[in-house]
DNA sequence: GATGAATGAGTTTTCATTCAT
DNA sequence: TATGAATGAAAACTCATTCAT
């Protein structure tokens, strides 16, 4: 009855599942082992979740949550010349760097699980990558008009690029074992959009 | 006995398996499924490979190879000017488009099916990622050592980087229906390698 | 404490469980419809019934009370004539017509669930079945000392069967959406049972 | 491949599950039980039939089957007089009861477990009552039209009430462990039937 | 007395793989 | 060599019942 054990309970089983989600991935993991991992019977879980792919739901829109807390406070128009902008570009990359960083696994889910799992889940993502583009395209378009980009970019592609970049960056962060370099990621990655690779 | 047909039956197999595999996901593709859709028995799957994870690893390497054949005639070294570096990065980016092209299933499979089927073709995946890296990270230091590179550049980030626009490109290709503008993503993802976004 | 109300409670709990079984029968229902119906608790339920089957017999037993209700006031001697016994099985027949038509799905219970549930139901359905031709069997005996009725019917079976005749209506009348004409039913079986079928 | 094979094995099934159906009831039976009643693994079941219901009504349908098989010869204007329709239905009657007879345990399923199983189930056996009344029906106006039954007779209602005093023998039949004395039935119910019960 | 969260035994169903023909 | 019938391990999910509050 207590609706803040209740949620509580249900945030418990959330950890849980990602937890063993992110260990076993989607498919090799069982109600069961949430269950066994949270230290709650197999029926318990079903109070809380209505299916395996429920939860699956649940723990992704979770993660996104965490990724959106860092974005909001940004804003597309802020910056109004080069040196602004690339400072925040800096600042979002190591801010979602971070994030994940503190939990690798959930990157994993987000980028090696999720995709593949259903029909339905793939749309979600799907549409928070566009999301994701139209935010960055934003801020390219306020760059074109404060006269700090270029004017000839292709800045739907372009924004889509970009993301891809951070996007590799947290990926790399998942994979790999040692914690990849943050310092030399953020470098590189505005580097190479402002700069280029020419000498 | 006559081994062509062996080999010419067993690549049948193959491609029934990557026509089901396509369509369904790993998950939800059933050996019986592609054993019809090769017309053969269910048993005689099994003379040809030993599992339905040992098919799908064989799709897998197939779309590699078919990835390599296209990067085969490239040369690290071959470039010598920015123009040429940039010419050759076209090139190299078409052929990849094209190559995907022609089979769209194909990408999804090696983008969103195989990463989570398991830990041994997620080890081949990131190995192949790192292959890439390190062969345009070979591109990059040749620029460097020739002199039309920056000299500053962190190759080996860098080179990632750079492949993992290529990558989204591919990925937009597999994911959308309308077959994504080759032109405007090669246009972009030169410009952004080697202009930069600044005005 | 006041033992009234917790006897209207328990009755509440009863006329909801009759509800629900009728509305769904008695595997598809559940013991938190039940309790939700009533709008108390789940343990509620089990402090005024052990279980699902016994709560299910407490049904079948108040269904049956209120046929012995209707049987209770008639006698097995009261007919003295051929004509008093046909307007007495016309008016016990009418009776339970009456009776199950207030509460159709009570018959579905009786009929269609009960059967089938568990062995001891059914045998308490048998006793019931056995018992009701026995009445019945009084009056046929009744009927054949006042000289009334052959003298060589086979009492035992013949009871029986008239029972089942009156069971068919009320069967009828659970089944059929329309509710079944009362006066063709007690019209038909009356003249079969008296008159028999030839011309 | 041998269809030969295959139909005896799914035969062989269906009469497994009619042994198990009948012993324990359907919601009391499992499919584990039926195979190992068969002999057979459990994955083997779901070769031959859908899910536990489909073999149910796969089983339903056999018994209706074979109680059609005794029917199908008697045609409703053989009968010319009184005592060839007497005949005819002490002959159908005793036909039925030999073929429950054989197989106590299906009259059970038929009568006992089949209704309050599914909808669709029962309104397949709804179906069949109605049908087998509609054919006594037909009897019956024969013989007023041949002018040896009452010009009075309620066929449609009638024909009811024919059929329910034969589906209680049955159902007599399949409830009692001793084996009803069907002689008795017959008789009594064509005197019931024929003669009525008046001195 | 009332409650409802917790439980886990019990069932159905799927499908990769084997092996006798 | 080809086949497909047989298999059973494995997993998701339900719900009657208990018991601590």
């Amino acid at each position: 009855m207590p609706r803040v054990k209740t949620e509580q309970k249900r945030r418990a089983i959330l950890d849980a599942s990602a937890r063993v989600f992110s260990k076993h991935g989607f498919h090799a993991s069982t109600v069961a082992q949430i269950a066994e991992d949270e230290g709650i019977g197999l029926g318990t879980f079903y109070r809380y979740f209505d299916s395996k792919l429920d939860v699956f739901h649940a723990v992704i829109d979770e993660v996104m949550a965490e990724v959106a807390v860092v974005l909001a406070p940004e804003s597309a128009s802020a910056s109004t010349t080069l040196d602004e902008y690339r400072a925040q570009v800096e600042r979002i990359g190591r801010g979602l760097f971070d994030a994940f960083q503190q939990n690798r696994a959930l990157a994993r889910l987000l980028f090696v699980e999720a995709p593949g799992i259903s029909q339905e889940l793939n749309e979600k993502l799907k549409a928070t990558v566009t999301f994701f583009g139209i935010a960055t395209q934003a801020y390219l378009e306020n760059g074109i008009t404060r006269g700090f980009l270029r004017k000839d970019l292709d800045v739907e592609v372009t924004a889509l690029l970009v993301n891809s970049m951070v996007f590799e960056g947290v990926r790399q962060l998942a994979a790999n074992e040692a914690p990849a370099e943050l310092a030399r990621w953020t470098k590189a990655i505005t580097a190479l959009m402002f700069e280029g690779v020419r000498a």
